[in-house]
DNA sequence: GAGTCGACTGTAAGCGCTTACGGTAGGAGT
DNA sequence: ACTCCTACCGTAAGCGCTTACAGTCGACTC
């Protein structure tokens, strides 16, 4: 078959077949108007002959609404934003809004196909440093609802978030505790306000330990080759550090393997923490936080609901609670704090 | 602002303000007819002072295309289905496709999302047993482009799949060259065709060794619980299994969680494989196959491509290669056969 | 100076649906 | 027998765009 003549089945045929006005034919389908039993019947035993389905355009077009909803994220290859996405688009499924996504990394004109989403959902959810604040406005401005999910709030904006503070404050903690000494930070802060958000907090629990925190990160990207590359200068650097804390759990594996590869031992030569807790920390033994990422992606896809209801009507701000979770890369403990 | 008054700006108010009619601004805007300069001067103008973005419903109505495909898969939980989608996400996005994507995992009537899935897309996208082929067949039968994804063909589909046989092959003779002659599968052959061409190699295989196959594959769904609740079985049962061969590597560390939990030292006391080599694999020591996952989906979204163009008019079918990683899992050895 | 041509622009017919509004017919009420 | 409902159904006006077709109007040609 010729995809030119993709014919589908309109309202029309369906109306002719029976005998009746289009009108009544869309009564039926939608179940509003009032109907006599017996054209109702006559319609749907039409209606499943011609395997009629009503075209979305039509009638998005007619109703004013797409019935959809989009997701902007960074990236999709580190298992945390799959999480997100996943919380988001079963609850957006239930409601009944289809789920649009776009990736903007690596992309050459985010902003664009920002701007092209809006165009062809309701409302839209927006994670961390994906397009500029400026876009974000822009659509914003257009009466579109939008939630922001970890990226600092815009203008009335729904946001949120998830603790990064008493986190980064707990870990820090516990780590003094192991008695280190000498921290490095892995990570850039430019690269999203939780990184920032990480590691001033970091900072401030040193200073608060009586420790000098160290005078800068070590910038590197969000992903395992530029963690392990990172890593890589930070040991080689003497002193060395006692403990790398890296702003995620990729940033974190690729410290571990760059440890293995100079034949240091993890957590006796050094300890490496992270954030997260991405499926493969779990096995690599990292000590990380848990942050309830499917919740965070089904609660941004609640509020958009809400929004598109018209029910709430003042910026809403929400931080999900994270978790410490320990295990054997900070270092050596007497009982084991995970089970499984 | 109230989410009822969300007002769009429409092509008529440009028309208006620059005191043309709407065709020719939508020439200027689609840059298709011819325009005098100054005209299109002023039309651009006023575009940019009202912040024109034609309505994508309006466009698509009249273009008679959505400029969107559709992606179905059962579930973004797991690391797999997460890679394959950005894969897709990637080059559709490139191409000029809106994505959506489906989840049909624990959705009550996925027969029915897919059915309203496609009257949004222009093509789409299905990835294993998500839906039933009768539904699959109704879309198709509409002319909608469609391309199957690790799933059985079907009609004259487009079908993907990865590679099964030869690995299996593989991964059963490296562990017969470990000596290993009990052997335990687990994992569910009616989950999807993947599982069942694998057991099946993996049957085939140790006949071809010699060994008698077990009597039957242990069921299980496909994750880190269930492989564990499995895997504990089989150990359980005498004569213990020297090697479990598991269909995907969330169930192969499931089955590592159990050994750990049973006291068993794996490689030394059992072997464990899985399929998939998820970015966990790698920090577990797992031996696995490693599929071209980002291939698959970048596999899918091209095809799409090709068929909505009208470019290519018969079923393909392709099998993408897989390869055996060898980690520690499945035994010792005298070399490391993976660098990093 | 009439005819021709080309560059530009407007008119209008869709695309497939929803829904306000109005019309009709048959039964109830008196 | 005449009105008045009520239940049902059709008419038609959108929703916002694209594009075939039909002008219009100078500039040119002969």
């Amino acid at each position: 078959m010729n995809p030119q003549d993709r014919q589908h089945v309109t309202i029309y045929e369906v109306a002719q077949r029976v005998g009746v006005s289009i009108a009544t034919v869309s009564r039926v389908v939608r179940g509003h108007g009032e109907v006599a039993r017996e054209t109702r019947r006559r319609v749907l035993e039409a209606v499943e002959e011609l395997q009629f389905r009503p075209s979305r355009l039509g009638q998005s077009l007619a109703e004013g609404r797409h019935a959809a909803n989009g997701i902007v994220f960074p990236d999709l290859s580190g298992p945390y934003y799959a999480e997100v996405i996943l919380g988001y688009e079963e609850l957006a499924a239930d409601l009944g809004s289809s789920v649009l996504i776009l990736a903007t990394h690596g992309r050459t004109d985010p902003d664009r196909k920002v701007l092209d989403l809006a165009r062809r959902v309701d409302g839209m959810a927006i994670m961390g440093r994906t397009v500029s604040d400026g876009v974000v406005a822009q659509v914003a401005a257009t009466g579109m609802p939008t939630v922001l999910l970890g990226r600092p709030p815009i203008g009335e904006l729904d946001t949120v978030t998830t603790e990064n503070d008493a986190s980064a404050r707990e870990m820090v903690t516990h780590l003094l505790g192991h008695g280190y000494r000498r921290f490095a930070y892995l990570g850039d802060p430019a690269e999203s306000s939780d990184v920032t958000a990480r590691y001033d907090a970091f900072r401030a629990a040193l200073v608060g330990g009586g420790i000098r925190p160290p005078r800068a990160p070590l910038r590197c990207a969000f992903d395992v080759p530029a963690g392990q590359e990172a890593a890589q200068r930070a040991l080689a650097r003497p002193p060395r550090p006692q403990v790398l804390v890296c702003a995620n759990d990729e940033v974190a594996l690729g410290a571990l393997a760059a440890a293995q590869q100079m034949g240091l031992s993890v957590p006796d030569d050094v300890a490496i923490v992270g954030w997260d807790d991405v499926m493969a920390a779990r096995y690599a033994g990292l000590t990380t936080v848990r942050q309830p990422m499917r919740e965070l992606g089904a609660t941004a896809a609640r509020w958009l609901q809400e929004r598109m209801a018209g029910s709430r009507f003042h910026a809403r701000r929400e931080v999900l609670q994270t978790q410490l979770v320990i295990r054997t890369s900070c270092g050596r403990h007497s009982v084991d704090r995970e089970d499984s």
